[in-house]
DNA sequence: TAAATAAGTTAGGCATGACTAACAAATTAA
DNA sequence: TTAATTTGTTAGTCATGCCTAACTTATTTA
């Protein structure tokens, strides 16, 4: 007897685009998310993503009327959040226990979250002891699907003169991680806005007696928590 | 820059029809696979086998001549070694690492054999330092391809009084393994065959003072090396 | 060797999930 | 409040990978 506990009947796509609604929605904390903006977050064209949240809203994984924003049902963060929970752990794994850095690990766990199996997360998860952050500080679900959101204040929304630690990193760019890890900035760093400027907004900070000048870009990747 | 080492641009469809046709040829070692034999091991219709086997051949990984049998270019045995090993370095890793037994094991090792990325499967080798066999016996090939293809000798095809070591099992039924554990056996148990039943094929056989009867059926699924 | 059977091929169809191009509705700016 | 722009929808197409039904070729067996 094949354990259907294991199979939630959904696509590799359908969870994509269940997790990207989410994320969206819920991490980012959206107003509104339309079609197009989903479109173009996935890199797909808006004709797919129409196509996809009609289905999905067959399922009842999603709601949203004609021309209206769009809304996850329970049944579909519940699912987005297990995504999350399985690509965190994977990349905590990838990290802590084959060396990849954190540049390494978001593509392949990409492909791993994909992976149908309860056994194999949860056993996983206690193999690790249970961690809480992955490796760019994301809070990592539980098995109930329980987790706090932080929430994402961007090192480029801080004025000059603010003190702040580095709390997490958007992990979708490998030059990105490079580069923050480049100039010395990790996890934890403590950093102070020295100067913002107006003309490009370019911003000096200094961290562990290393000063720095990033751009507008970067800034808008680094979160961080005020101290 | 993405790295392109990753990617062989091989669909999950394509890896899983060049791993089946390795199975039959090299590890069965038969002597004509033929398209319809082909479709019955993965349990497709021929049509479908038909139609990859195009798409493969105009790839160079399959060669045969209309109506002949089929055979695997070297490009295309080394995909399917490829894949081979990712699915028993990751069996292993389910049993030694995340407490699953050797029956649950091959129905998540069929997914996850299909994770692109050298890094993953390189480091997951060197995180359990090499391992050489399968929990079901077989040989796991090395980071190069390389590894010794062990003769199948199944239990059904000894005489009266022969007597055995079991070697390695058929991984793909979880009630036969479920069945093998129960009443007993493990790999490097010694099996003495004592009687061979001409009616049914069912065979008695001794093992740890255990004796019991097994069917030829089961007798098939066992791989022995006799001493 | 001719008929029966087995093995292999082809044609046509379906589901999924992409795409482009054309169009419609909603929002924003003039 | 009309026009421009943005956003969303629809229609039609394509690739992949599966299917059934019908057909062709090869192999058996009588
Ligand atoms: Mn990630
Ligand atoms: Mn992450
Ligand atoms: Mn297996
Ligand atoms: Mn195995």
């Amino acid at each position: 007897m094949t354990n259907k506990l294991n199979l939630n009947n959904l696509t590799k796509s359908e969870e994509d685009y269940l997790k990207a609604l989410f994320q969206l929605l819920i991490e980012d904390n959206s107003v509104k998310v339309g079609n197009n903006q989903l479109a173009e977050y996935l890199k797909v064209s808006p004709a797919s993503t129409n196509n996809m949240i009609k289905k999905l809203k067959s399922k009842n994984y999603v709601v949203s009327e004609k021309y209206g924003k769009l809304e996850l049902t329970e049944e579909g963060k519940s699912i987005a959040v297990r995504l999350i929970r399985k690509h965190r752990l994977w990349e905590t794994f990838l990290c802590n226990y084959l060396n990849f850095s954190w540049d390494e690990v978001h593509e392949v766990a990409e492909q791993l979250e994909h992976i149908k199996s309860y056994k194999l997360i949860d056993e996983l998860d206690r193999f690790m002891d249970f961690p809480t952050k992955d490796p760019h500080g994301e809070v990592i679900p539980n098995a109930d699907g329980e987790y706090s959101i932080l929430p994402k204040i961007t090192l480029s929304s801080l004025e000059e003169g603010a003190v702040c630690q580095l709390i997490s990193v958007n992990d979708a760019s490998v030059t990105f991680l490079k580069y923050v890890s480049e100039i010395g900035l990790a996890l934890s760093s403590e950093i102070k806005v020295q100067e913002v400027r107006e003309f490009d907004g370019s911003i000096k900070i200094q961290f562990n007696n290393i000063q720095e000048t990033v751009t507008r870009k970067f800034a808008d990747n680094v979160f961080v928590k005020v101290i």
